[in-house]
DNA sequence: CCAACGACGTA
DNA sequence: CGTACGTCGTTGGC
């Protein structure tokens, strides 16, 4: 397998600092690590050959004489092997004079015959004659990551033969990488056909003389040489060995030995993966908050203000945990726990506290100097807020540092993070209902004051985890600023102007009506317009038009596939149908927004800062970052977001071209360099330099073919898909992409370097240190390492923009409060923010957004911001 | 009732 | 066979 790994995976991406070579150490490790995650094996070992010859040799001088010595790269890989079996506690096997295989098919037939369910792993297919019912081989296909399960069904299936059998076969047609010649003439077809017709090679040999034609007498002429390969291919199963198949079990790994081996191999991403697969990684003691002291406020003697002079003074880290509810920007806290690093807690019923415990707690939340640790400090700042107690001094809060740890994980809970990092065990957070499992014990909620207190120690392990993975400052420098200014933003939602949405949503409606109608005439009957199966039904079949792209339930109906059915058949349904999904969609848009309006008459969407891995935030509840913008009547919808009450008018700001930019910074790109520089219109100077011609001279089918490209190569766009976008012959678009990169080499240089880089390091970077971890990166699988592949061109790229965007949100706040402005930011759509502008403020904030928006990364060429102001989000466009 | 899927809106 | 999201309706299994 070891042998199989160096040849699957390139050397050249697989070297340590040092120059070790390390590609089958990697492919083996990761080979054994999936398996042990997928297979949880109760017992396991390991077998090796031993250099020195085996009773093969002994027996035919020739056996793998052919094989060439292992190349350099690979010589020490064994040994390397070797050590981490050794650190990871995984019984090794070897003995002179047999090899791995023996020992594996005696170990199989001895587990077998114990009771146990037997996977024998080796790339040899000699070891097929040990599969029966309890036996199963794993083989691998092609590189080491993708095994075949090959069970009595699936060697009878491949080979026409039961397992015991397939020895026979072997030694009929041959095997070239042991030096063992076959029968010439002798396929495994033929092979077969004797070994099942004869019963067995013996009666074969015996029954040579009656087999008729060239193959019979190959077969006569090749008897010795039949005989001598199923000698040697027989696999012994009675190898003494120094431990019985019941001593194998799984051993806890020396987790110090496997760190240290690991480092000096440069394994970061193989480290993360078998930590994640051990069984030791479960909790060790699962005892939900029995080593937590929780108290409730009403049996403490002294109140409040004594526990928080012991546990919370100045400087001391408090955990704080909230129970309530939050949403559309608002919210209510029922109680609250407080937990200190000693593990001492107490929690407090908000519809109960007393007055003076009331004020002591007001003055330490709003208090900066005392520091605290939330979990989700922006939804427990909605619910204290809904009860009138100020928050200030969050110095930390561990879903963020979870997310900037490990971004592209589904969930940051506080459970999930005490079990990675502190192998704790902790009670679920809420009921699926939301409501907040509650454990009242002598009037303490002892799980939420075991989170308080677990808050604190989480604070110390994941603090440390992300300062080795650099992402501290951007905890602190960017998310936990950021999340104060969201939190504001949720708070003040956008001003809708219901009426308009309404009358909006009746056009939509009637529109959609009309259409369906009309495609219902088109066709003769009535069908579902919504549901794409029955609209197959229909186009493909009523209608017999040609199929489309496939889709994994049928044939795509999307609007592009719509699109060109209709060019091609001009069928009045099919305009209908594009007519009326349009329609339906701005309906539900108008309708959900609607329904999503506040009693205030507006709208408080719900920005999440831990979904997107590459950084950018994301919107719910209404999602506000895709409202239309594209078509008119899309654009009619963001005249339903007006200006407020009290206020002058909307205004938005937006970065021009800010991917493109971070890409010729981060290429150092001379030419794209230039194009920004110069002040002309970015795809015009591209476009003269690719087609050479002047800047005006740039035709507009020129321009928007090196748009495509351009943005396209952000994304790892190929040159089929260009030529698909572009409508344009994959050879035209291939010639295009070619000519793009003679011109700016810098970013062909870029595109490869960020890849490489990150296949060696394991992940990708944005001009702020966030990071993005990639294992799919050395996938054997191609589909998966393509799509991993365009995942790192473009992490670091969207990541840098989303990184500058938020630092741009900061200081725009901060400036607008510092210059006393009462304008304020109601929106983020990852290049766009949108502000209310109060009365008379417009000029200075216009400048100010400017200047903070541009001063929030020092990249080299300008970024360029536009900003327009009007009644509405639409009039407020540019 | 829920998850998967297709479709489609944004940057 | 271009990335990152969220929401909706339909469908089919539980």
């Amino acid at each position: 397998m070891a042998f199989r790994a160096f040849y699957a995976l390139p050397a050249e991406n697989f070297s340590t600092t040092t120059g070790q070579h390390t590609n089958a150490v990697y492919g083996f490790l990761s080979m054994l690590i999936k398996l042990l995650d997928e297979e949880q094996p109760t017992h396991l070992a390991v077998a090796f050959d031993m250099s020195g010859g085996t009773f093969r040799t002994e027996q035919y001088a020739e056996y793998k004489a052919n094989r060439m010595a292992a190349p350099e790269p690979f010589a020490g890989q064994i040994d390397l092997i070797h050590e981490v079996m050794t650190a990871m506690n995984v019984n090794v096997l070897e003995k002179q004079g047999y090899e791995a295989d023996d020992i594996l098919a005696t170990l199989a037939v001895a587990g077998a015959k114990s009771g146990m369910e037997v996977l024998v792993i080796s790339g040899d297919r000699d070891t097929f004659q040990v599969v029966d019912d309890d036996i199963t081989v794993l083989y691998p296909i092609r590189g080491v990551s993708t095994l075949t399960r090959m069970t009595p069904a699936a060697v009878l299936e491949k080979y026409d033969l039961p397992p015991a059998r397939y020895p026979d076969l072997a030694a009929l047609v041959g095997e070239t990488s042991d030096n063992l010649p076959g029968v010439p003439g002798v396929g495994p077809k033929t092979a077969a056909k004797w070994v099942n017709l004869y019963d067995g090679l013996d009666n074969v040999i015996a029954n040579a003389d009656q087999i008729k034609g060239k193959a019979g007498q190959s077969l006569r002429d090749h008897l010795d040489q039949v005989i001598r390969n199923r000698q040697l291919n027989h696999l012994l199963l009675d190898v003494e060995l120094p431990m019985q198949v019941g001593e194998l079990q799984r051993r806890p790994v020396d987790r110090e030995a496997v760190h240290q081996l690991f480092d000096t191999l440069e394994f970061d991403v193989l480290r993360d993966r078998l930590f994640a697969t051990l069984p030791e990684t479960a909790p060790v003691a699962p005892s939900p908050g029995a080593d937590v002291d929780v108290v409730a406020l009403a049996d403490l003697p002294d109140g409040l203000e004594a526990w928080l002079a012991e546990h919370a003074g100045p400087g001391t880290l408090v955990g704080l945990d909230i129970t309530g509810t939050a949403a559309q920007g608002s919210g209510d806290a029922w109680s609250v726990a407080l937990g200190d690093a000693d593990r001492h807690a107490v929690t407090v019923d908000l519809a109960e506290i007393p007055p003076a415990d009331e004020a002591s707690f007001a003055a330490w939340l709003a208090d900066e100097a005392r520091p605290k640790v939330l979990h989700e400090a922006k939804v427990a700042w909605h619910e204290l807020r809904g009860r009138g107690f100020e928050l200030a001094g969050v110095v930390f809060d561990t879903a963020l540092a979870g997310y900037l740890a490990h971004p592209d994980q589904r969930r940051y809970s506080l459970a999930d993070l005490s079990l990675r990092y502190l192998r704790r065990e902790l009670a679920t957070d809420t009921e699926p209902d939301g409501q907040a499992v509650l454990s009242l014990e002598g009037g303490a909620d002892r799980e939420a004051g075991q989170r308080a207190a677990t808050l604190v120690e989480l604070t110390e392990v994941l603090g440390a985890d992300l300062k080795a993975r650099g992402g501290r400052h951007l905890l602190e420098e960017v998310e936990l600023p950021v999340q104060c200014v969201l939190r504001e933003m949720e708070r003040v939602g956008i001003c809708a102007d219901t009426s308009n949405l309404e009358e909006l949503r009746g056009g939509f409606d009637e529109a959609v009506e009309r259409h369906a109608a009309a495609a219902y005439e088109a066709i003769g009957r009535e069908v579902n317009l919504s549901s794409p199966k029955q609209l197959q039904e229909v186009l493909f079949g009523e209608l017999e038009m040609p199929k489309t792209k496939k889709t994994k339930t049928g044939y795509t109906t999307d609007a592009d596939a719509l699109a060109e059915l209709y060019a091609k058949t001009e069928h009045p349904f099919l305009e209908h149908l594009l007519a009326h999904r349009d329609q339906i969609r701005l309906r539900q848009t108008a309708e959900g927004l609607l329904k999503s309006i506040s009693p205030d008459g507006r709208i408080h969407t719900t920005f999440h800062q831990t979904i997107a891995a590459t950084g950018r935030l994301s919107s719910t509840e209404p999602n506000l970052q895709n409202i239309p913008v594209r078509s008119d009547d899309g654009l009619r919808i963001r005249e339903g977001f007006v200006v407020g009450d009290g206020y002058e008018a909307l205004m938005t700001a937006d970065y021009s071209q800010i991917e493109m930019r971070i890409m010729a910074h981060l290429s150092g790109d001379d030419g794209l360099i230039e194009a920004f520089r110069s002040g002309e219109d970015l795809h015009s100077f591209v476009g003269s330099s690719v087609f050479e011609v002047g800047t005006d001279e740039v035709t507009p089918a020129q321009r928007s073919k090196i748009k495509a490209m351009s943005y396209g190569l952000a994304y790892g766009l190929s040159a089929f898909g260009l030529s698909r976008q572009l409508g344009i012959e994959v050879a035209e678009a291939r010639t295009l992409m070619d000519v793009y990169f003679e011109r700016f080499g810098g970013v062909r240089d870029y595109l490869t370097t960020v890849v490489d880089q990150a296949r060696r390091t394991g992940y990708t970077e944005t001009i702020m240190g966030r990071r993005r971890y990639l294992p799919d990166l050395t996938s054997d699988n191609r589909q998966r390492r393509d799509m991993a592949e365009r995942m790192a061109l473009n992490a670091p790229i969207q990541g840098s923009a989303a990184d500058i965007i938020k630092v741009a949100m900061i200081r725009t706040d901060r400036a607008l409060t510092q210059a006393g402005c009462r304008s304020r930011l109601l929106l983020q759509v990852h290049d766009e923010l949108v502000l209310e502008v109060s009365p008379g403020e417009a000029e200075q904030v216009d400048e100010l957004v400017r200047r903070e928006m541009g001063a929030a990364a020092e990249l080299s060429v300008p970024l360029d911001i536009s900003v327009g102001t009007g009644r509405s989000w639409r009039d407020a466009a540019h």
